[in-house]
DNA sequence: TTCATACTTAACTTAACGGTTAAGTATCGA
DNA sequence: TCGATACTTAACCGTTAAGTTAAGTATGAA
């Protein structure tokens, strides 16, 4: 699992919380569910480039080129020791990308009490909402 | 055509672990510049479908699809009213995306608090013979 | 030197995406 | 009934994305 020490040998260049243009490509880079896998095993450790993509019936250029839309958005690096390239996950891009998400809670926040309201009394809806305000 | 059910209270489904497709479509529909500023401006408030896209500089039916996308992922409901259509975020598939995400917090978590750590020697790339160098 | 391993890069195919214009459907107002 | 308004759907186009196989690069070992 783990062929290398995971000692921490340093994070590299952090990203700068920059605009919309980063959250584009970090969002796009977990709509895939090999990279999402990837993401995922890395919070375990550090990992090589063929250990990583061994659970998934795809070709080595595949994953290659996974690892590069997720190194490309900042959210691992890779490095190389001898012939096996490694990888470990960056945080920050994902504390981005959940906080734009975070940012908008006040809202689903308060419409998940709604619906703990609405389950509580298992209403039926009707189809016809009004105006400005379906109902609630 | 489509009715387009309005749920009025939120999202049904609480067994929380709908799997990886709709977290495909969820995080897919976030990558878009203009569907993450129509999902933030629904926050606010319903809205007509107009109004959501007088702010860009793209026609009508590009708006209209960029909705039948945020739709189509359940981050968004919509409905008629005479003329006019009306859109009102669905909070369920935000939680879930950012349930996924922070189900890795316990790793970036960790790595914030190192971050800070080599915020703190910030010294440049080391010669450091260390096996998890990750330079290039 | 020579071969095997571990990846990446190149070239290509196919499918999906985001935009457009044009046409269709419904509703409101005159 | 006729026309304007508010959108959606259809058809098309150029770009991007994900997969493949084949070739290239670099390292380790014989």
């Amino acid at each position: 699992m783990k062929p290398a020490a995971v000692r921490d040998g340093g994070a590299p260049a952090r990203s700068a919380a920059a605009d919309g243009g980063e959250l584009d490509a970090i969002f796009g880079a977990l709509s895939d569910p090999i990279r999402r896998a990837i993401v995922a095993r890395l919070t375990e450790g550090e990992c090589s480039v063929s250990q990583l993509g061994a659970p998934f019936a795809v070709s080595a250029p595949a994953i290659s080129r996974h690892l590069a839309v997720l190194e490309r958005c900042g959210l691992i690096a890779r490095w190389q020791i001898g012939r096996v390239h490694y990888c470990r996950l960056i945080g920050d891009p994902l504390a981005q990308a959940a906080g734009w998400i975070e940012q908008r809670r006040a809202f689903w926040q308060g419409q998940l009490d709604g619906l703990a309201a609405y389950l509580d009394r298992e209403e039926e809806n009707s189809c016809a909402p009004s105006p400005t305000r379906p109902s609630r």
